[in-house]
RNA sequence: GGAGAGAUGGCAGAGUGGUCGAAUGCGGUGGUCUUGAAAACCAUUGUACAGCAAUGUACCGGGGGUUCGAAUCCCUCUCUCUCCGCCA
């Protein structure tokens, strides 16, 4: 949600940023000053109505205090005029406060001026692209062949109990899989961030702080009942919650969590959804930062280069691409995602994405901190997957296949405590 | 699930209708003193909106109500604690 003394200060501006991710701006930003206008002088008037109204119950109080009774009823009638006047522009402030709310979280995020235009992923820039696409061997397989083969994955199982999208690992397959979470939650540790265990239920308020809802409602699994509550489709959600409602005093926050994440992917199908492609269930190793606004953008390539390394040591080869406007989500200023290559899918397949939202979030979450002056400013937000596990899994056992195995990357070898699986 | 108690500033903790944005203590910040530090003493120390400012307004878990006036009374929701029951 952007702040609206910036949106004052920087509406051509936006309006023209907001171009690039194909969002025309510029009525609703009118619309938005004038009621905030109205909004201003509603306030000015209920405010002096209210100091009225203070001033006269203190007269009133002191009148009763002398014994003064009959003067004392000759204000209160006064007062309880000034009273409805105030009641009922109150109502209209409280009106206008919620128009302005309603626009306010219809507009995305303003992209950083460095995203290129462009409407899909197709119009996504390369950035980098790291490692050596493996020449398989003469009848390599997809990786749910292999999962199969192997039995690794059984989704017929997940079926089974729950549905389409919910795998069940098994086995050697399961032993990877947490070798995988452990690995990455290790190698964030030592880039110093600390770990959490979130619950992954989270409220409304939730999600609407890191801006899950009320827009996206229908992507997320909600709980049925009075509650409220929502599965967590990514461990962003409950963790850059933590600091909702704060003005912290430390900065940079540095957070990392393992989560399951659920999703709803309604309208998926084909090779798009095959083996571990897409689930509605799958595991992630989440980075979460809150930053000062003057770091955030250097710490944005830090978390690139962090994710950077753990695709070098498990020796995948990937790309990252920096995503074009029409192609950034809604609460993003600047996005980078890693893909790697799925050999012989001959895919690539989204394993990372990095962002800076800057105080969009933070505004939602009204996560503050104080500056050298004193003054409370809203902080930025950042978070990347490092990493996603299904299609980090399927590249590794889909370029690492050889006859009658698959080699494990070396790194994993400690936490497997296999190097092949037969 | 049953019965009871409670929610006040960074923390602890007063305040049961009238000048309370809120005593007091601790903590934080600045200063005095000191070679330096500690101690002591003095001052200061919430957030939001409006305003150049002075200042005004709102906020004592959330929402609503009573009243000229609510931290204080009423309703409701949420959460916490204690006891009993059940249970991984």
């Amino acid at each position: 949600m952007l702040h609206i003394v910036n949106i004052r200060k920087n509406k051509e501006r936006y309006i023209s940023l907001l171009k690039v991710k194909g969002f025309d701006a510029g009525v609703l930003l009118d619309t938005l000053i004038a009621k905030d206008d109205e909004r201003k002088l509603t306030q000015h008037k209920v405010d002096d109505l209210l100091a009225k109204g203070n001033q006269l119950a203190k007269e009133i109080g002191e009148l009763y205090k002398l014994g003064n009774v009959k003067d004392a009823d000759i204000l209160k009638k006064e007062s309880i005029v000034i009273k409805e006047d105030a009641k009922l522009l109150q109502t209209q402030q409280h009106n206008l406060e919620n128009e302005i709310q309603e626009i306010l979280i219809q507009i995305p995020n303003v992209p950083h001026h460095s995203v290129p235009s462009g409407v899909t992923d197709k119009d996504n820039i390369i950035i980098k692209e790291s490692g050596f696409i493996p020449d398989l061997i003469e009848d390599a397989k997809p990786h749910w062949e292999l999962l199969d083969e192997y039995k690794l994955v059984d989704f017929d199982l997940g079926t089974k109990i729950t549905g389409s999208g919910f795998p069940v690992y098994v086995g050697q397959g399961a032993k990877l899989q947490r070798a995988l979470i452990n690995y990455f939650i290790d190698k964030n540790l030592e880039a110093g961030y600390t770990e959490y265990l979130p619950p992954h239920v989270v409220n409304k308020e939730s999600g609407f702080g890191t801006g899950q809802l009320p827009k996206f409602e229908d992507e997320l699994y909600k709980i049925p009942g009075d509650s409220d509550l929502y599965l967590i489709p990514t461990a962003e959600v409950p963790v850059t919650n933590f600091f909702r409602n704060m003005i912290v005093k430390k900065l940079p926050i540095k957070c990392t969590a393992y989560t399951p994440c659920f999703r709803r992917e309604a309208g998926s199908y084909g090779k798009e959804v095959r083996g571990l492609n897409r689930l509605h269930q799958f595991d992630k190793v989440e980075i979460v930062q809150i930053v000062h606004p003057e770091e955030s953008y250097q710490i944005l390539d830090n978390m690139v280069k962090h994710v950077s390394e753990l695709l070098d040591e498990l020796e995948l080869p990937y790309k990252i691409v920096q995503l074009c406007g029409g192609d950034l989500s809604e609460s993003s200023a600047l996005t980078f995602d890693f893909e790697v290559y799925s050999a012989s899918q001959k895919r690539w397949l989204e394993v990372s994405s990095v962002s800076n939202f800057e105080s969009y979030q933070a505004n939602r979450l009204k996560l503050r901190y104080k500056d050298a002056n004193g003054d409370t400013n809203l902080c930025h937000t950042l978070n990347g997957s490092a990493l996603a596990l299904p299609r980090i899994f399927a590249a590794i056992i889909e370029n690492n296949q050889i006859l009658g195995g698959i080699n494990i990357p070396k790194v994993l070898h400690s936490y497997t405590g296999f190097d092949i699986i037969k």
